[in-house]
DNA sequence: ATGGTCGTTTGACGA
């Protein structure tokens, strides 16, 4: 089973390249972030013609996230579900497809340290740490894949140096992080790859990409089921590239390739 | 040293 994580950065300015790329690469689960839709325009788009089952969570403009699997779509939910305080945006929805229960999240970019989003985008991922317990179990087949504007360590930076004192590298924003691996996640492209350098996003400005200056923040977490059936894992940077008049997103998909059945 | 580009939109703002 092929599963996949991207941040589109708007479906409706992306959709020719996430056409191509579904059907160069065939993914069996496609997770989308920031797709910039509402869910009734989000609807207009076909991807049944492609034999997805989709879900959506969108309000319009901003976020945005989606899941599309051909391999079954079932207990959708939108946000983190029963029990936990309502998200003010459209950031998360889960559904369970082939067996895995999967997660699509866009996590708060956060701004400035100190900023009233920084402490809404560490509270959002502690509700999503409550979400698990909810929508998850360990012992089970679990993927919570997407943007998580949180780089796991300094080899996921291209300067260290330049981020002290910014969002995606602090503490806090780590040990967030931290506490859902804590439940029975582990960062399945990191137990494939150990090598620094090796990024997901990149600055449209300055050359960024050209200069290899990017960061890794678009992960895929695993459960131990899901680990011990990953085959491989890999981000596609080749689709970061391309002309002025056909941009890319500033993501890269990761793809996580699982041996069947998980 | 600074700012650099996209996408939302048609004026800034978010990333």
């Amino acid at each position: 089973m092929r599963v996949v994580t991207w941040n589109v950065n708007s479906l409706k300015a992306r959709l020719s390249r996430v056409e191509r790329w579904i059907e160069a690469f065939e993914p069996d689960v496609l997770c989308l972030q920031e797709t910039k839709l509402a869910d009734d325009a989000f609807a207009e788009l076909d991807f049944g013609s492609f034999g997805y089952e989709c879900i959506h969570n969108g309000e319009g403009r901003w976020n945005g996230v989606a899941l599309l699997s051909r391999v079954g779509l079932d207990d959708p939910v939108r946000g983190f579900g029963e029990g936990i305080e309502p998200d003010s945006e459209a950031r998360l929805v889960w559904a369970t497809c082939g067996g895995v229960r999967v997660a699509s999240c866009y996590v708060p970019n956060g701004r400035a340290l100190g900023h009233d989003h920084y402490r809404y985008k560490l509270d959002w991922l502690q509700r999503l740490r409550a979400s698990l317990d909810v929508q998850a179990h360990p012992d089970m087949p679990v993927l919570v894949c997407g943007d998580f504007n949180v780089a796991p360590d300094d080899r996921d930076v291209h300067d260290p140096a330049q981020f002290v004192g910014t969002t995606h590298t602090s503490d806090a924003e780590r040990q967030r992080l931290l506490s859902l691996l804590d439940w029975g996640l582990v960062d399945v492209f990191r137990e494939h790859h150990h090598d620094g350098g090796l990024f997901s996003w990149w600055d449209y400005r300055g050359g960024d990409f050209h200069k290899r200056k990017g960061m890794r923040i678009d992960l895929a977490l695993g459960s131990r089921r899901v680990v011990e059936a990953t085959d491989f894992v890999l981000i596609d940077r080749n689709e970061r590239k391309g002309p002025k008049d056909d941009p890319p997103s500033d993501h890269a998909p990761v793809l996580v390739d699982l041996k069947d059945p998980c």
